[in-house]
DNA sequence: AGCACGCCGACT
DNA sequence: GTCGGCGTGCTC
C-alpha cells in the first residue's frame, strides 16, 4: 500500500498538497514535521506535514518528497488546529498563517546552483559570447548561483543562456537548500588534557618565564578555573588578564591552551531578579480575588482599571500562580509598549523565566524563542510579546494576559492573516482550557459589551495606586480664545500659564498632537495649489527638519520647492500643524526649555524610541511633544501636566469608532499625568468644549460614554452589534477597480441586500499608483457567520472567473477595526 | 506567492 | 532580428 502525506505550503492557495513517501518515511513522519518538497517546475519549498494517509489522489500523480527536515515536530497539534481556525475565521489560506507563524529561518528555499563539467572541452566557436563567459567563469569557480551569473553577464534574464548551456551539456544544474538557522557559537578556552596536572602546569609556567604576558594569561586562566566551575570564555580571559586576542592565539598555537565552541542563546537575560515579593494594596487585593472568582465561571475576564491603578502587580500575582502550577503564560502587549520599561519590570519579578518576542528580533533570535517555548524550557515560562506571539508553539498554556486590550495595533492589517490578536487569543485560550484576562483603563466597546452581556467576567478597579488622585481635566475653548486674541500660535493663554507653573516647579510636561489626518502641508497663497504625491492621491507633508516634502503612504520625497510648481509664485505657506511645529513653538515661548519630539520620524532607528524615553526619564528633556505613541503604557514619574493641542481633529475623523478612539486616546494620554504624589493636570484645547465625548473625558465617565456610543452602534448597525467584513479592491487601472468593485457589490447585494455598503473610494483613493475601492458588508447579530463567509467565497470565485477582473487584487478583512 | 510560458514593442 | 515588458495559468 502506497503512503502519502498532505502538506501545508507557505503560499496563499487554499488547498493542501499531496506527496508520495516511502513506507519507512511514513513510519517516521508525524504532523508538524518539516519536509522539503519539489514544487512547480524547478523549485524546492519547505512544507509542513499535516497528515499521513494511504488514499492516492485521483486526478494527478503525486511527486515524491525531497527530504525530511526535522526529527521531531516543530509545530504542535494545537497550533495546526489554531492555524485552521485563524484561516477560516479571517478568510485566508492556512499557508498564509503558516508563513506568519514560522520564523523565516524555518522556511528553506532552494537556490539553483550551476556547476561546470570537468570532462568537456569545447572549442570557443561552439559557444556564443555570453555562454562562453559563463563557461570561462566556471573554469575558475566550481559553482555559480543564478544571481552571480546575472552579475557576470550584466543582464537580468539569464535563464535562456543557462538552458542553452545545459543542452550543450557544458554545465550541471542543481537545486540546493540550506539550513538558515545558525546557532550562535562562543569561543571558550581550557587547558588541554596533557597540562591538567599541577606538575605539567608548573613546567609550562617555567617555559614561559621569558614571556611574562603569556605567563600572566596562563595564571589568570588557572585562577578563573579555580574560582568557577563554569567554562571560561575567551573574552572573559582577555578581560581578566588584560591581554589581547593575539596573545591567546599564540598560546593556542603553542598547544598550551585549547579553544572550543559552545552554542549560546542569542537572547539572554543578564540582569537579576530584584523583587521576589509584590505587595498588593487593598483595592488590588480585592480585584485579584474578584478576578479569581470570575475565572470560576468565565474563561475570559475583563479588568477595567483606571490608568496607574497598578494592573501590572495583579498580573504578576496571577502569573506567579500559573508558574507554580507548571503552566506557560502569554503576556500580550501592543508592539509599541514592548519597551525596556516593561521588560525590565517583568524580568525584575521573574528573572530569566521571561522570554520576549518581538518583530524587531532577528530571525535567528525568533527560532531560539520558538524552540524554548516548544520544549517548555524554564527560560520561556512567561512569553512577553506583541501580536504575533499568539502563534508560538505553546504546549501547556495556563493563562493569557492581554494588556491595553483596546489597542488597535492588535489587529494585523497588511499581509494576511488579518487577525486580531486579542480575539484570536480568546480562542487560543479556549483551546487550551486556559484563562484569559483582558486589561485596560479604557476597554474597547466590544469587550465591555461582551462583559455586560455576561460573556466575559468583569472586574473594575477604580482607585489609582498609592491613592494618587486622578488628574484634573480642564477643557479650553480655543474658539473663544482666538476671538479674544489669547492665542500664541497654537497655544492658549491657559496652557502657557500651566506650562509656566509646571516648569517653575521642576515638573515635566507632555504635549499631545494627534497628527492623523492633519499634517503640515504646503499651499501657494497665490493660486492655492499644494504639491501632491505623484504615486498617491495625497498632498505631500512638509518636514522642516530636512527641508523636504514627503508622502506618508509610499515614502516618496522631494526637496521643498522655492516657488509654486503651478504658478511660479514664491509665496508658499505651510498649513496645518504637526509635532514639529508644536515643538518649535514651545522653544519660542519657553526659550530655556529643552524640548523633545516623539513621532514616527524621530523614533525610526532601532533604538530611537528608547533614546527619547530614556532622555525624558532622566529629565534631560522638560517638554515632550508626541503623537499617539505617547499613550502606550509609558510610566513617567515626574510629569505633572499633559496638554492636548487639538481634540477636534480626532473627533471629526470619518470613522464609526472616532468617538470611542478619541475617548480612549485622551484618557490614556491624561493618564500620563501625575503618577506620583502630586496631582496631575490635563488641558484639552478644543473648538467645541460641549462635545459629549470631551465632557465624558473630563469626568472620566466611561459608562456614560459606553451607553451613548452603544446607542449609536445599535442605530447605525455597527460593531459590536453588527459584525463587519471589509472588501478592498486594488488595481493600477482606475476603470477596472470601479467596474470590478461594482460587480462584486452587486453580487453581494443579491444575497445580503441592504447590508452591503459601497463601493466607495477611501479618503486616499490612490496609493503607490494603485486605485483603491472599498465595499463594506454588515452582518446582523443573528446571521450565521459561516454561511456568510461561504456566500462571500462563492461571489469571490465567480469574480475571479471573470477575465477582466482577475488582475484586480481583492482583500478580505474580517472585523476590520 | 512565485515562476514559467507566451505574446508584443524598442533597441543593439 | 533579440531583449525584456507584462498578462495568464498552475503548482501535488
Amino acid at each position: 500500500m502506497a503512503n502519502f502525506i498532505d502538506v501545508i505550503l507557505p503560499i496563499p492557495v487554499p488547498n493542501k498538497f499531496t506527496y508520495l513517501v516511502s513506507a519507512a518515511e511514513a513510519q517516521f513522519l508525524t504532523p508538524g514535521v518539516r519536509v522539503s518538497v519539489p514544487f512547480g517546475k524547478t523549485k524546492i519549498y519547505t512544507a509542513l506535514v499535516y497528515q499521513i494517509h494511504n488514499t492516492p489522489p485521483e486526478v494527478y500523480e503525486p511527486k515524491e518528497i525531497h527530504q525530511i527536515l526535522d526529527d521531531a515536530p516543530i509545530v504542535t497539534k494545537q497550533q495546526l488546529e489554531f492555524w485552521h481556525w485563524t484561516a477560516s475565521y479571517y478568510m485566508c489560506a492556512v499557508g498564509e498563517v503558516m508563513r506568519a507563524a514560522l520564523p523565516n529561518a524555518f522556511l528553506l528555499e532552494s537556490e539553483t546552483v550551476i556547476s561546470g563539467k570537468t570532462d568537456v572541452v569545447l572549442k570557443d566557436s561552439e559557444l556564443k559570447d555570453d555562454e562562453f563567459l559563463v563557461y570561462e567563469a566556471l573554469q575558475h569557480q566550481t559553482s555559480l548561483s543564478v544571481h552571480e551569473i546575472s552579475n557576470i553577464l550584466d543582464k537580468k534574464n539569464v535563464l535562456p543562456v543557462i538552458k542553452r548551456l545545459l543542452e550543450k551539456k557544458v554545465i550541471n544544474v542543481q537545486e540546493e537548500i540550506y539550513e538558515k538557522y545558525k546557532p550562535k557559537l562562543v569561543r571558550y578556552v581550557k587547558f588541554p588534557k596533557t597540562y591538567q596536572s599541577d606538575n605539567a602546569l608548573k613546567d609550562v609556567l617555567d617555559g614561559l618565564s621569558r614571556a611574562p604576558k603569556q605567563r600572566d594569561v596562563v595564571l589568570t586562566l588557572f585562577s578563573l578555573i579555580a574560582k568557577s566551575k563554569k567554562p571560561i570564555k575567551v573574552k572573559e580571559l582577555i578581560n581578566a588578564s588584560q591581554s589581547s586576542s593575539a596573545i591567546i592565539k599564540t598560546l593556542i598555537d603553542k598547544g598550551i591552551l585549547e579553544a572550543y565552541y559552545l552554542k549560546t542563546d542569542r537572547v539572554q537575560f543578564t540582569g537579576e531578579k530584584k523583587q521576589s515579593n509584590t505587595f498588593l494594596n487593598e483595592a488590588q487585593e480585592t480585584a485579584l480575588k474578584a478576578i479569581k472568582t470570575a475565572f470560576n465561571h468565565h474563561h475570559t475576564v475583563l479588568l477595567h482599571g483606571v490608568t496607574s491603578s497598578g494592573k501590572t502587580e495583579i498580573y504578576v500575582k496571577l502569573i506567579e500562580g500559573q508558574i507554580r502550577d507548571g503552566k506557560q503564560v502569554l503576556f500580550l502587549v501592543p508592539e509599541i509598549a514592548l519597551t525596556t520599561q516593561l521588560v525590565n519590570r517583568l524580568q525584575g519579578y521573574f528573572g530569566e523565566e521571561v522570554a520576549v518576542f518581538h518583530s524587531k528580533y532577528s530571525t535567528n533570535e525568533r527560532v531560539e524563542v520558538w524552540n524554548q517555548v516548544l520544549k517548555q524550557s524554564s527560560k520561556a515560562k512567561i512569553i512577553l510579546g506583541a501580536r504575533s506571539s499568539i502563534l508560538l508553539p505553546f504546549q501547556n498554556l495556563g493563562l493569557i494576559i492581554v494588556d491595553e486590550e483596546h489597542e488597535q495595533s492588535y489587529k494585523q492589517f497588511d499581509p494576511a492573516p488579518r487577525y486580531h490578536a486579542r480575539d484570536a487569543a480568546v480562542v487560543l485560550a479556549n483551546q487550551f482550557q486556559a484563562k484569559i484576562l483582558l486589561g485596560s483603563a479604557t476597554p474597547s466597546l466590544e469587550s465591555y459589551f461582551n462583559a455586560k452581556q455576561g460573556k466575559y467576567g468583569l472586574v473594575e478597579l477604580k482607585t489609582r495606586y498609592n491613592d494618587v488622585l486622578m488628574p484634573e481635566i480642564e477643557l479650553v475653548d480655543i474658539k473663544d480664545k482666538h476671538k479674544r486674541k489669547r492665542m500664541t500660535g497654537h497655544f492658549s493663554d491657559r496652557l502657557i500659564e500651566e506650562m509656566q507653573e509646571a516648569l517653575e516647579e521642576g515638573f515635566q510636561i507632555i504635549l499631545f498632537q494627534n497628527r492623523r489626518g492633519f499634517s503640515p502641508i504646503v499651499e501657494c497663497t497665490t493660486c492655492g495649489h499644494s504639491p501632491q504625491c505623484p504615486n498617491c492621491d495625497v498632498s505631500l507633508t512638509y518636514h522642516k527638519f530636512k527641508g523636504q516634502l514627503r508622502c506618508h503612504y509610499c515614502g516618496y520625497y522631494s526637496v521643498m520647492p522655492k516657488t509654486c510648481d503651478a504658478c511660479g509664485s514664491p509665496d508658499l505657506d505651510t498649513k496645518g500643524f504637526g509635532t514639529e511645529q508644536v515643538a518649535k513653538e514651545v522653544s519660542e515661548i519657553f526659550p530655556e526649555t529643552k524640548v523633545g519630539r516623539m513621532d514616527l520620524d524621530t523614533t525610526r532607528g532601532k533604538y530611537g524610541y528608547e533614546k527619547i524615553i530614556t532622555a525624558f526619564e532622566q529629565q534631560e528633556i522638560n517638554v515632550l511633544v508626541g503623537t499617539q505613541m505617547l499613550t502606550k503604557g509609558l510610566d513617567f514619574r515626574n510629569v505633572k501636566l499633559v496638554g492636548i493641542m487639538n481634540a477636534d481633529n480626532m473627533l471629526n475623523f470619518p470613522d464609526f469608532r472616532a468617538h470611542e478612539r478619541s475617548f480612549q486616546l485622551m484618557l490614556q494620554v491624561s493618564g500620563r499625568a501625575g503618577r506620583t504624589k502630586e496631582r496631575g493636570k490635563v488641558l484639552i484645547q478644543t473648538y467645541n468644549p460641549y462635545h459629549n465625548i470631551l465632557q465624558q473625558v473630563s469626568t472620566n465617565a466611561y459608562t456614560d460614554m459606553f451607553k451613548e456610543q452603544m446607542d449609536d452602534r445599535y442605530n447605525f448597525k455597527y460593531p459590536p452589534v453588527y459584525r463587519l467584513i471589509k472588501i478592498t479592491f486594488k488595481h493600477r487601472d482606475y476603470n477596472r477597480v470601479n467596474e470590478g468593485a461594482s460587480w462584486y457589490a452587486k453580487s453581494l447585494r443579491m444575497v445580503f441586500k441592504d447590508n452591503v455598503l459601497g463601493p466607495e473610494f477611501p479618503p486616499v483613493a490612490r496609493i503607490r499608483n494603485q486605485y483603491i475601492k472599498h465595499v463594506l458588508l454588515k452582518i446582523p447579530p443573528k446571521q450565521s457567520l459561516a454561511k456568510t463567509k461561504e456566500a462571500i467565497v462563492k461571489v469571490n470565485n465567480s469574480f475571479m472567473s471573470v477575465k477582466t477582473f482577475r488582475s484586480v487584487r481583492v482583500i478580505l478583512n474580517v472585523d476590520n477595526y
